[in-house]
DNA sequence: GTGAAAGCGCTAACAC
DNA sequence: GTGTTAGCGCTTTCAC
């Protein structure tokens, strides 16, 4: 692999003029064809490690996400990438799997590897605030995704979960239910804690009760989803209208409320969040919240972007981007 | 930050003596516990680009794929990132956007990042190849995932592609289906060419004839799916079955029939691809074809980490990974 | 087992 | 504008 020294040499000019070169300094016209030529000769290509441990910069970005493989995820990645892309950074993908303990060892690592800034989707609203906290300390610069976490000061891209839970919450209640289920995550989630927050908070102004029975814990994967569904069900005889408030437990819902001879939007209504896919192919189609996805990674990495430049203007900054409803017969009015 | 030339000072040992206590070698044990504490007290965490300059070894592996955000992908950079991590590497993501330009542009950048190896999905099986040839011939280790591309010598991991085709057509035709239409992809998409090869084979077998009005070639995207099914579904009003070959235009499929008001496994029966999750909601669920997409990405680790130790046993290796069929009534019998 | 020192490939300050 | 050179933080000989 040949080095600058090397180009130096066969191209007849020194080292420095060769990095002046590389790094877009004024170079005598001369001398800039006969260092291409040799770079060309040569193959030269830099070395990034060396670059980096003199300049203390890796134009890398750290992000580290629960878990990789849901396609919310990986569009939040797509966006944050693309966008990274042409400011020449590129990403070091981690997730934490669900868990503030490798989370937090993740952190380390990725301050280890010295990237030049951190986008995060904290694990919990409580616990992960101190660990992210450290890391910004230590000078890099992070930007929260989709959860905001305690005992943070940094900039944040979140959704505006309470709205939508509000907005969908109103629009059940108006078509005359009274009895909805919701099935909510681990509280200690940022977004669960949210979205059921907007459910309450509609419950409230339209003086409904909030029944604990119709309110069902899930761990927001399929497989709990299902249950949580069928306890609810089956507590509230009288329960017409489900909202699962994550991707997974919609489709765990439409599952059991198919699973139990039931029609979508009869004896049943349903509706979910997140993955417009679904909504097309199921008999009615399924009255869902749509996030903004690819805007949260696109606007995370704006802001770290800036922040990286050391632009602190605004500092810290939540961004709450707006959801969007699609609503269809899978409510049923029964006024 | 603190360098090992600090905790050498604090520890009144040396920085070679250091530099072997980080590394695992012998060090007196009363050094070992002045380092340790040293270390613990000046908050030391060694710098991984001087270490690489050095050893030329970054422990980062890169990961080049088409497009990040479906969880096909997505799944298989998990499988990869969680086998990894046992072994300290971490993950260098890019995608190159369906665009062989931008896959050697990515490519050149992750030599010049110096990762350590390289797994790659091919673009395309013609012309990747050449781009993927010369980073190996750089010194790099790869490996091969889901595609087979010309001109490159390394191992690769695919799923078994033509059989899986062959199988689900097997099922079709023994149902007494006779004009059944396949939605295809690009022939130069190495995936796409390989299931369209088992539907012909299994038409073969069977002879029964290669009727090109009912091959669809799509551009695998949703959208472009859409217009290929109506395409098929006009020129042929007495096609009975479709076979979507991938999983966005599994959707358009199921999508197009219940748009045009038939009931899936009456008029129309359909076999798809990828995504348990579709298949459970529709009525009937759909019957799939379902990919080892976590062992995928595995068995491409596994076989990465063992040729980054240089351990060339029975290089090139091709895995070929099997895969399931779920069958369902979305299949009618109609002998 | 250990300390001293060379050097990995680069940037940037310096003197010209 | 350019060449020379110190030094980023580490590993690895070498001599002890």
């Amino acid at each position: 692999m040949a080095t600058i020294k090397d180009v130096a040499l066969h191209s007849q000019t020194s080292v420095g003029t060769v990095s002046r070169y590389l790094n877009g300094y004024q170079v005598k016209i001369e001398n800039r064809h006969k260092i291409e030529k040799a770079i060309e000769e040569l193959g030269f290509s830099i070395n990034l490690m060396a670059k980096g441990l003199k300049t203390n910069i890796t134009m890398t970005v750290g992000i580290l996400i629960p878990t990789l493989s849901n396609i919310y995820s990986t569009k939040i990645i797509e966006g944050i990438e693309h966008y990274l892309d042409d400011f020449g950074y590129s990403i070091l993908v981690c997730d934490s799997r669900d868990d503030v303990k490798i989370e937090k060892q993740k952190l380390k690592f990725l301050q280890d590897k010295h990237v030049d800034g951190i986008i995060i989707m904290p694990v919990d609203r409580y616990d992960s605030g101190k660990n992210i906290q450290e890391t910004i300390d230590s000078g890099v610069s992070a930007v929260l995704i989709d959860r905001l976490t305690q005992g943070v000061t940094c900039d944040a891209v979140v959704s505006d979960n309470v709205n939508a839970s509000y907005v969908v919450m109103q629009h059940i209640i108006e078509r005359g239910h009274r009895k909805i289920g919701i099935i909510a995550g681990d509280q200690k989630i940022y977004t669960a804690y949210e979205r059921l927050l907007g459910y309450k908070r509609a419950l409230q102004d339209y003086n409904l009760p909030i029944d604990d029975n119709l309110i069902g814990y899930s761990d927001y994967t399929k497989i709990g989803g299902s249950k949580t569904v069928n306890e609810i069900l089956e507590k509230n005889t009288d329960c017409t209208a489900i909202f699962a408030t994550n991707y997974e437990t919609t489709i765990s819902t439409v599952k059991a409320v198919l699973d139990r001879g039931y029609t979508i939007g009869q004896e049943i209504s349903i509706f979910g969040y997140d993955q417009t896919e679904l909504a097309e192919i199921t008999e009615p189609p399924i009255s869902l919240v749509i996030q903004p996805i690819e805007d949260i990674g696109k606007k995370a990495a704006e802001f770290l972007i800036k922040r990286m430049k050391r632009d602190m203007a605004n500092f810290p900054s939540i961004k709450r981007l707006a959801t969007k409803i699609i609503t269809t017969d899978s409510i049923r009015n029964i006024l």
